[in-house]
DNA sequence: GTCTATAGGACGATAGAC
DNA sequence: GTCTATCGTCCTATAGAC
């Protein structure tokens, strides 16, 4: 209650991190001052230079943190044996994934011309990596003659500006069900690829 | 050359508009100072307030130009006979125009959350219209069963979304020609409505 | 119409007390 | 580990000279 002073930085890193993905979600990356965050956090603006070296450092963390926990995730996922089931996998987990991390994906979308020249090429190989992921299973498809694209790389991108755009409408209160939504792009997206 | 002062304003508005839509698209609009669009314009920081009552008009102008640009240009297009062609022609219009002003989009997509409540609702009217003229389409081919969708809302959210997705990666100097990512996208556009 | 100058405040980051 | 206090800089917007 009363006490203003003294050592409880026990969670104080993570709830900095959390405070600056929510504020720079909201406000953007440049609208958003450390003071802001520090009394979102509940502390004074000099201490989150004992969790973070700056400004510039603490974006491209959680950046960094959200491609990485966005491959990783992927990497554990069973693989189906044909491309068909393949990429109704990848449809459905990039969906979920995505939902469940709005303020990250939002930000890790949003703010890359905010990051510094050697931040950003790390994070678009980041992403690189997980567009070639899907690539992988259409170019399957493709010599398979399941799918039928005029050019793979294209199709990739497309689909993904597809799927992601679902966090720009989702509300959790809206009419449809997170596994509704899935269907319904599950739907376009088969049809779209489809020999 | 030497000329520092006196009255030469014939297009200094135009040219403030145009170095702030190019700098906001690059920095973001929380990023760029007042002192930078009058550096680039080549005035001091104060004159730009004999053209804009402040900062968020310019970008509130910006973006309500863009849209409403769009809505009339789309207005001027003929209209095919059947919902096919006419979605055809929206695809190819869509990915031109929006190639053609990649800053005006990327400002109109990005600094949403810069622009006042009461500017938001505006911009946002607008948008909604824009995308109920592609709903108009896709409900009239639902209608006729030249189209099978689950649910057009989102079916137009979700080709939107797709479609702007052009401005992120094409580059003039790339290997595709405009006609080539119209034919490409067109093919995945009619396969993913398709009944 | 544009300039110089400035008011009044917020910014990122650091120093030193506790 | 956190605080208070502060440095030096930059910001938006305005006032008044020309």
């Amino acid at each position: 209650m009363g006490r203003k002073t003294g050592s409880h930085s026990e969670i104080t890193g993570p709830k900095i991190r959390l405070a600056a993905l929510k504020l720079f979600a909201r406000h953007g990356f440049a609208a958003v001052s450390m003071r802001q965050i520090a009394l979102d956090v509940g502390v004074q603006a000099g201490a989150l230079y004992l969790y973070t070296p700056d400004k510039q450092s603490l974006l491209f963390g959680l950046m960094q943190d959200h491609m990485t926990g966005l491959l990783a995730a992927w990497a554990t996922q069973p693989q189906p044996a044909n491309p068909v089931d393949q990429l109704r996998h990848f449809t459905e987990f990039h969906i979920l994934y995505h939902l469940d991390r709005p303020d990250a994906v939002f930000v890790s979308y949003m703010e890359l011309r905010n990051l510094t020249p050697e931040n950003f090429a790390i994070i678009e190989g980041l992403r690189r990596s997980y567009e070639d992921e899907l690539e992988a299973i259409l170019k399957r498809g493709q010599t398979t003659d399941v799918f039928s694209l005029p050019d793979t790389k294209i199709a990739t991108l497309a689909l993904i500006a597809m799927l992601t755009g679902v966090n720009t409408w989702y509300r959790q209160s809206g009419r449809l069900s997170r596994n509704k939504v899935n269907a319904i792009y599950w739907d376009m997206v088969r049809k779209a690829v489809a020999a």
